[in-house]
DNA sequence: GGTCTGACCGGCG
DNA sequence: ACGCCGGCCAGAC
Protein backbone atom coordinates (compact mmCIF):
# COMPACT_ATOMS: atom_id res chain seq x y z
CA UNK A 1 0.00 0.00 0.00
CA UNK A 2 2.37 2.25 0.70
CA UNK A 3 5.04 3.42 -1.65
CA UNK A 4 7.47 4.86 1.01
CA UNK A 5 10.01 1.85 2.26
CA UNK A 6 10.42 3.54 5.49
CA UNK A 7 6.85 3.11 6.19
CA UNK A 8 6.02 -0.20 4.22
CA UNK A 9 5.54 -1.60 7.41
CA UNK A 10 1.78 -1.75 7.91
CA UNK A 11 -0.74 -4.07 9.21
CA UNK A 12 -1.61 -5.20 5.97
CA UNK A 13 2.02 -6.41 5.24
CA UNK A 14 2.09 -8.08 8.86
CA UNK A 15 -1.33 -9.73 8.20
CA UNK A 16 0.03 -10.99 4.31
CA UNK A 17 3.07 -12.56 6.11
CA UNK A 18 0.96 -14.69 8.83
CA UNK A 19 -1.96 -15.91 7.00
CA UNK A 20 0.76 -17.07 4.20
CA UNK A 21 2.47 -18.97 6.94
CA UNK A 22 -1.03 -20.81 8.01
CA UNK A 23 0.07 -24.26 7.96
CA UNK A 24 -1.86 -26.41 4.93
CA UNK A 25 -4.97 -27.52 6.75
CA UNK A 26 -5.01 -25.24 9.71
CA UNK A 27 -7.03 -22.25 10.45
CA UNK A 28 -7.07 -18.71 12.38
CA UNK A 29 -8.96 -16.20 13.30
CA UNK A 30 -8.84 -12.70 12.96
CA UNK A 31 -8.24 -11.50 16.46
CA UNK A 32 -5.66 -14.45 16.62
CA UNK A 33 -3.83 -12.54 14.02
CA UNK A 34 -4.51 -9.32 15.41
CA UNK A 35 -3.29 -10.12 18.80
CA UNK A 36 0.18 -11.35 17.08
CA UNK A 37 0.55 -8.23 15.40
CA UNK A 38 0.00 -6.41 19.23
CA UNK A 39 -3.61 -5.00 18.50
CA UNK A 40 -6.11 -7.17 19.40
CA UNK A 41 -8.92 -4.72 18.81
CA UNK A 42 -8.25 -3.88 15.19
CA UNK A 43 -9.31 -7.51 14.42
CA UNK A 44 -11.85 -5.59 11.77
CA UNK A 45 -8.65 -4.21 10.08
CA UNK A 46 -7.37 -7.95 9.65
CA UNK A 47 -10.70 -8.26 7.64
CA UNK A 48 -10.12 -5.51 5.73
CA UNK A 49 -6.70 -6.33 4.89
CA UNK A 50 -7.93 -9.42 3.39
CA UNK A 51 -10.50 -7.44 1.52
CA UNK A 52 -7.30 -6.20 0.14
CA UNK A 53 -5.41 -9.52 -0.01
CA UNK A 54 -8.20 -11.57 -1.66
CA UNK A 55 -7.20 -10.47 -5.05
CA UNK A 56 -3.54 -11.79 -4.11
CA UNK A 57 -3.77 -15.71 -5.29
CA UNK A 58 -0.98 -16.46 -2.63
CA UNK A 59 -2.59 -15.10 0.15
CA UNK A 60 -5.01 -17.94 1.77
CA UNK A 61 -8.10 -15.79 3.20
CA UNK A 62 -10.14 -19.12 2.97
CA UNK A 63 -7.66 -20.07 6.43
CA UNK A 64 -9.03 -17.09 8.19
CA UNK A 65 -12.03 -17.33 9.68
CA UNK A 66 -13.69 -15.38 12.75
CA UNK A 67 -13.37 -16.53 16.61
CA UNK A 68 -16.00 -18.77 16.23
CA UNK A 69 -14.58 -20.62 13.30
CA UNK A 70 -17.29 -19.13 10.98
CA UNK A 71 -16.35 -18.40 7.24
CA UNK A 72 -18.03 -14.86 7.65
CA UNK A 73 -15.49 -13.58 4.71
CA UNK A 74 -17.32 -16.55 2.29
CA UNK A 75 -19.14 -13.88 0.42
CA UNK A 76 -15.95 -11.69 -0.18
CA UNK A 77 -14.85 -14.44 -2.37
CA UNK A 78 -15.62 -14.97 -5.94
CA UNK A 79 -18.29 -17.59 -5.23
CA UNK A 80 -19.56 -18.18 -1.98
CA UNK A 81 -18.80 -21.61 -1.75
CA UNK A 82 -15.26 -21.18 -2.86
CA UNK A 83 -14.07 -20.59 0.30
CA UNK A 84 -15.73 -23.63 1.95
CA UNK A 85 -14.25 -25.95 -1.00
CA UNK A 86 -11.07 -25.11 -0.81
CA UNK A 87 -10.80 -25.76 3.03
CA UNK A 88 -12.37 -29.11 2.31
CA UNK A 89 -9.99 -29.55 0.12
CA UNK A 90 -7.14 -28.90 2.53
CA UNK A 91 -8.95 -31.28 5.04
CA UNK A 92 -10.78 -29.05 6.67
CA UNK A 93 -14.45 -30.13 7.40
CA UNK A 94 -16.71 -27.37 7.05
CA UNK A 95 -20.45 -27.38 8.16
CA UNK A 96 -23.04 -25.04 7.32
CA UNK A 97 -20.16 -22.26 6.82
CA UNK A 98 -18.80 -23.48 10.18
CA UNK A 99 -15.34 -25.04 10.48
CA UNK A 100 -15.61 -28.33 12.33
CA UNK A 101 -13.21 -29.23 15.15
CA UNK A 102 -11.90 -25.68 14.84
CA UNK A 103 -9.91 -25.33 18.27
CA UNK A 104 -8.07 -28.55 16.89
CA UNK A 105 -7.37 -27.05 13.53
CA UNK A 106 -7.10 -23.36 15.00
CA UNK A 107 -3.80 -22.24 14.51
CA UNK A 108 -2.51 -19.61 16.42
CA UNK A 109 0.30 -17.02 15.51
CA UNK A 110 1.02 -15.74 18.45
CA UNK A 111 2.00 -19.32 19.82
CA UNK A 112 3.57 -20.88 16.86
CA UNK A 113 5.55 -17.93 15.51
CA UNK A 114 6.19 -16.43 18.85
C1' DG B 1 -10.15 17.24 3.71
C1' DG B 2 -13.71 15.29 6.96
C1' DT B 3 -16.73 11.37 7.67
C1' DC B 4 -18.28 6.61 7.36
C1' DT B 5 -17.74 2.04 6.95
C1' DG B 6 -15.53 -2.56 7.11
C1' DA B 7 -14.76 -10.41 6.33
C1' DC B 8 -14.15 -8.51 14.19
C1' DC B 9 -13.75 -8.93 19.33
C1' DG B 10 -14.71 -8.09 24.00
C1' DG B 11 -17.24 -5.88 27.54
C1' DC B 12 -21.44 -4.23 29.51
C1' DG B 13 -26.72 -3.76 30.05
C1' DA C 1 -28.45 -15.64 27.40
C1' DC C 2 -29.12 -12.02 23.89
C1' DG C 3 -28.25 -7.36 22.19
C1' DC C 4 -25.85 -3.10 21.83
C1' DC C 5 -21.73 -0.23 21.91
C1' DG C 6 -16.97 1.11 21.79
C1' DG C 7 -12.37 0.54 19.80
C1' DC C 8 -8.48 0.31 16.53
C1' DC C 9 -6.45 1.49 11.12
C1' DA C 10 -7.01 2.26 6.50
C1' DG C 11 -9.50 3.05 2.30
C1' DA C 12 -13.58 5.06 -0.29
C1' DC C 13 -17.04 8.85 -1.10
Amino acid sequence: MKKNAQKAYSFFDDVYEVVMLIPIGRVTSYGAIASYLGTKMCARMVGWAMNAAHTNKKIPAHRVVNRSGLLTGRHHFETPSAMQKRLEKEGIKVKNHQVQEFEKKFWDPAKELE
